[in-house]
Formats: structure tokens, C-alpha cells, sequence
DNA sequence: TTGACACATTCCTATATCGGCATGTAAGGT
DNA sequence: ACCTTACATGCCGATATAGGAATGTGTCAA
């Protein structure tokens, strides 16, 4: 899952399939891929699910499946504290009332 | 950047360093990995600045850059919307919104 | 049914990567 | 000076992966 995202063609496939399904010749121009190469990128990001099929005459339109990359916002949804605003005004509210108990006459053990 | 956390090993060290800097030996041990597999592990994701190092005396402690994964956070959030709740509440708002708009008498234009 | 079109798959080669092992290097300790 | 500790690096073989060229498969059109 990760290792399908890390490939950077398959990123930019990803990117234009946000608009909405495409065919794969559509990614073929978009991307300047040859056909097989885009096929292959697609059968990686098929195999992990985060894109699905639809065939249509001879087209076979590919769209995203987003769910499947929830499981890499949650992993990075754990750092993000590290550098968010949000989350250094939190950090503000959580020194205040470490302060506050630190000031109210003594250990509480 | 997404090459260096796609690998499991990788991910798992990042873990382990969210509770705050450690010299290599502890990451051996709470990893199980060999000393030579953490070292070059830590020198990938430290090439692409995802951890920083701090020489102390004979050790090397090393911890967490966390901003240097935002990037996997930015691109990964624009995807959110295709999962998440609360888009999907904004979803009926916006439905609602067409609904009134069609239902105001015609067409605006 | 023959040919063109849209796409998938296979075969091949080059390069990258991982793991294991051995060795190098720098900082204590005696 | 010598040994140990803590870590990095180099070398090796095995596996994975990307790209290119050719070929296979199913669908439409005449």
C-alpha cells in the first residue's frame, strides 16, 4: 500500500483520476507513459485496492477507491502533531494547566 | 520521502522514536533488528531529514524531524474528503444548498 | 470474418534494495 | 597503549522493480 503510493507515476495517475474516472489512454496522454507502462502502474494500484474498474465497450475506465488510503493518513495523522498549529495551541492549553496543578500547593501523590 | 516510510522497518523505527530521542542500541533491541540493519536504515531516513542525530559521547541519539513528513500528510489530505465523515456531512449541506437553488424558480442565468 | 482499436500481459535487461557478514572508526575505560 | 563499546560502512548474493519491445485478448465496425 505504501510501496504503491511511493512510485511517483503512480502518484500523478492517482492525481488525475481525482476528476473522475478515466480511460487508460486518457492516462496514457495525460501522463506521456506508454500504454504499458500506465497498465502496469495500474494493475499495482488495483492490487492494493486503491483503484477500481469499470469496463465499458473496449475502454476500461479506472476511478479511485479512496478509502484505501486511509490507513496511510491515519500513520502520518499520528506526526502531525509535530508541526500543526492546531496542536501547538493545544500544546499551550496543556502548559497552562500543568502549571496551574504544579502551583496548587504541592504533590498530589 | 514516500520511499523512505514505505518500507515496514522504517515505519516501525519512526514509531519507536515518537516517545523521544534513543540511541541505535535501543532501536536494535525494540526492534530485533541487527545493529548493521538499523544503522542503514536510520541513514535512509536520515537523507531524506526525516530524523535528526545528537553525538553523545560514544552514542548517537537519534529522534524525529516531524515536519519533514508533511509533505506525505498534504498530499495524502486531499484524498481525505473521499472518506471521511466529516465531508460527507458537508456533502448534504451542499446537496441542500442545490436542492434550494433548484427549486427557487428557475434558472439564475 | 477480417481488421482496427483499447488494453493487458509476457519476456528481457538494467538498476535498486534488502539482508547477512565482515570490517572500519571514534569514544570511553583501564 | 590496549581493549571494549557504540555505531557506520563496505562487500556480497538474492530478490524486487522499472522500463522497453513484442505479443496476447477482447470488443467494435464493416
Amino acid at each position: 500500500m505504501f510501496n504503491a503510493v511511493a512510485e511517483p507515476w503512480r502518484r500523478q495517475i492517482l492525481d488525475l483520476l481525482r476528476d473522475g474516472e478515466r480511460p487508460v489512454n486518457d492516462l496514457v496522454d495525460l501522463t506521456g507513459l506508454t500504454q504499458p507502462q500506465v497498465s502496469k502502474h495500474l494493475r499495482v494500484l488495483r492490487e492494493v485496492g486503491v483503484v477500481d474498474v469499470r469496463d465499458v465497450g473496449r475502454q476500461r475506465l479506472y476511478r479511485i477507491n479512496g478509502p484505501a488510503l486511509k490507513p496511510i493518513h491515519d500513520w502520518v495523522a499520528d506526526y502531525e502533531r509535530m508541526w500543526s498549529e492546531r496542536f501547538d495551541a493545544l500544546d499551550v492549553v496543556l502548559e497552562d494547566l500543568k502549571r496551574e496543578h504544579e502551583g496548587d500547593g504541592g504533590n498530589g501523590r
